[in-house]
RNA sequence: GCAGAGGUGGCGGAGCGGUCAAACGCAUCGGACUGUAAAUCCGACUCCUUCGGGAUACACUGGUUCAAAUCCAGUCCUCUGCACCA
């Protein structure tokens, strides 16, 4: 396949979303301007049973290098998964089991495939698991490949050294991550590593492998992460983590809860908008304009990337019907009971709203339970299933059906 | 191996014989206010309950006591220093 050099796509790849390049933009654009097919990469750990949206930063970038017709490989670490990446860890993560990242990695490549044409038929990319390399070395090669690095070079990093400060014990295998990684840029002689900006050290780690190695320079493409610098930031513990295997309502409402400082950044590194876009972005906002309307904009943008626009359509009218008009009468999440008449809490609980009764009585207490827009206030209710009806805790809305077996 | 320090709820971290389901902070969850934003305020935050209570919990296992997270013994684990350096 012949290289192109879409002027518009080469900007977009030094420009957009990125935190730096390494050794210097410059070099990548020289690259990228050279006509010659690079092999360009980002690894995903299978440490989790779906990918969320913050892989997508880097796998727009992987579908844009796609386009100029690269050689693009998504590399499932299913090896480096089993022994775990120690970034951001301030403790040793524990290492999991083959068989559990096995069943992480099922879904992985069907997820991408919604950001990255991966069977494209002209530039198709080469999926790649890493333990085709990494289980068969043996320990002279691990000494070999380890004897490039020095414990000083790995003592560098912020967690270990926050680690050793706290007296908190740092694992020899640790240090192994980082090769490991350097040693998937060798076997694949890659000329660019995309990444997100947390996972700059492992993939400077490449770059000193595969010079000593190949005696070339590896051009190291680090992401911008979706956080403002005064710590406000997406993940799992904000509770607002998008997994790319939410419903599009859920996703929808995810986006919804994010801190409006997020806006420009989250334009910029999670929707298909140009730069000048952001920009335009980033006016609005400055000008007064009610970030809820922007923020709904970005919500159906993301909804529509992974999922459809019908979806992403569907999703915005269900936002806009449940939590703004609060009207109910709109399409919510059905649940099938089989019983003539249950419990508040155990209705609670088999919606998984709680997980105790404990826990759904407190909700009761707590004036968070309605149904049928009725507050609940006692926790012995038996609410009858003669007919359908609306269940609300906290945000959580289901509609209750009877199944009459 | 020796010596010292230590292991408390999702995290950090008090408590050091009864009033401890465990201070305080963070995180989380509800409520108020809003835009399912932020900020702020209020409340909750082991499980079960016939709502009176009950059952488990402070690394593990035993013991002492009317009574243990708190005292004793053993086990396991972590950290620090020393020794060992094949």
């Amino acid at each position: 396949m012949e290289v192109l050099k879409d002027e518009k796509i080469i900007n977009r790849i030094l420009n957009k979303g990125v935190e730096q390049i390494l050794p210097s933009p410059d070099a990548l654009k020289e690259k990228l301007l050279s006509g010659k097919r690079l092999n360009v990469y980002q690894g995903f750990d299978p440490t989790a049973p779906t990918l969320h949206i913050g892989h997508t930063v880097g796998m727009r970038k992987l579908e844009d290098f796609r386009k100029l017709g690269h050689q693009v490989y998504f590399v499932i670490g299913d090896f480096t998964a089993r022994i775990g990446d120690p970034t951001d860890k301030t403790s040793a993560r524990v290492k999991l089991s083959k068989e559990q990242v096995e069943e992480n990695m099922k879904v992985y490549v069907e997820q991408a495939s919604h950001i990255i044409d991966i069977f494209n038929k002209e530039n198709p990319v080469k999926v790649v698991y890493n333990s085709q390399w990494l289980e068969s070395l043996n320990f002279g090669d691990i000494i070999d490949i380890a004897s490039v690095f020095t414990v000083q070079q790995m003592l560098k990093r912020s967690m270990f050294q926050k680690r050793l400060e706290e007296d908190k014990p740092i694992y020899l295998h640790e240090f192994l991550y980082p090769l490991m990684q350097g040693y998937d840029c060798v076997m694949m002689d890659i000329d660019v590593e995309i990444g997100g900006n947390d996972q700059l050290f492992n993939m400077l780690a490449g770059r000193d492998l595969i010079m000593n190695r190949l005696g070339k320079e590896k051009i190291v493409l680090a992401g911008k992460l979706l956080e403002t610098n005064d710590g406000s930031k997406m993940g799992k513990s904000e509770g607002n983590m998008i997994a790319l295997n939410d419903s599009a309502n859920d996703i929808f409402g995810k986006v919804m809860t994010f801190d409006d400082k997020l806006l420009p950044i989250a334009f910029e590194i999670l929707t298909s908008y140009e730069l000048e876009q952001v920009e335009e972005i980033k006016k609005r906002l400055t000008s007064g304009e009610n970030p809820m309307g922007i923020k709904k904009l970005l919500a159906y943008e993301i909804t529509k990337d992974l999922r459809s626009e019908q979806e992403a359509e569907k999703a915005q009218q269900y936002f806009e019907n449940i939590f703004q008009k609060k009207d109910l009468s709109t399409e919510i999440p059905i649940k099938m009971i089989h019983k003539e008449n249950i419990n508040i809490l155990d209705l609670i609980v088999e919606c998984n709203i709680s997980s105790s009764k404990s826990q759904a009585k407190r909700l009761i207490e707590q004036d968070a339970v309605s149904i049928d827009g009725n507050k609940i206030k006692n926790w012995d209710l038996n609410i009858p299933l003669q007919k359908d009806i609306i269940l609300k805790c906290g945000r959580h809305v289901y509609q209750i059906k009877r199944i009459t077996q």
